[in-house]
DNA sequence: TCAATCAGGACTGATGCAGTCCGGATAATC
DNA sequence: GATTATCCGGACTGCATCAGTCCTGATTGA
């Protein structure tokens, strides 16, 4: 199914939230903007402090920040913070020399220019891209107030 | 990871392997050939024939044989036949109306232009594309004689 | 000193995948 | 007609990964 997980699409939520706010914003903060669980939306914080997407500042008055524009974080870099790097098969993951059964496997490097192709299509796509469409009314105006009370 | 199934890896296998052979093969014979065990070549094999990439003929000298030519095979619809539609997001993929949380996600549809950016990139990438770069060993000789017997 | 906040990790339940196996149907061959 | 080789369709189990939660400690402002 070739699907990212959950956490990325947190993420962007996320990201987007604390883009067009001035200041820090602390994790409970962005939970209930977004209606996702706080425990949730401290780890993916966490992750992509990790990742140096975003700064962290510990302590009273502390919060997160967006170290770049949206304009300036391609898709590939919040998936690859979360999700760990972009890779479709085992091969081309972490293993040195080769699959399990190293002289045999035929499609050794077959998927590199898969990978590339995929790789280069989602650093084409920014934040700020998939900020546009968003609802105005998200944007604005805190979610979850009337469902969750 | 963003990472793909296993049997698609092997589907690109069998697919490869299919090509440039005269009739049809057998699933035992293949697996002998590419080193796959032989039950999970029979998987990807019914898969990649319900996915209407290669037929099949049954009783005594049955087979399966390629459908189309590997330059025909975008890589796009082996990954469909195998591990399903491509869909990033649970959001893109069978639910209807949205998410869980209906009126609230924000990102509803906002991975749409990327699923688009991949597809397309997976469309413009066809088997033979794969197999150029195939070690011309693998493509002659048959694999795992000296190992497995 | 106290309270708010992040840091880092451990932990559990759920989900999906990998791989195997079995009984049945089909077709060529003897 | 019997036999054999092959595909068909599904069920099944173990394993890995992910989602989500929680806890303890470190940091910092009031």
């Amino acid at each position: 199914m070739l699907r990212l997980s959950k956490l990325t699409d947190y993420a962007v939520v996320v990201l987007v939230r604390l883009s067009g706010m001035d200041g820090v914003q602390t994790s409970p903060g962005i939970a209930a903007a977004t209606g996702i669980p706080e425990p949730t939306v401290a780890k993916v914080l966490k992750t992509l402090a990790a990742g140096e997407l975003v700064s962290s500042q510990r302590g009273a008055k502390g919060g997160y920040r967006l170290n770049r524009e949206l304009s300036a974080i391609p898709i590939a870099d919040v998936i690859a913070a979360v999700d760990g790097p972009i890779a479709l098969t085992a091969c081309v993951e972490g293993s040195p020399s080769g699959c399990e059964s190293q002289g045999l496997c035929p499609m050794r490097g077959r998927w590199d220019p898969v990978n590339d192709a995929i790789h280069k299509a989602l650093t084409d796509i920014t934040l700020a891209d998939m900020q546009k469409g968003l609802l105005p009314a998200f944007r604005a105006a805190p979610a979850f107030q009337s469902a969750a009370e």
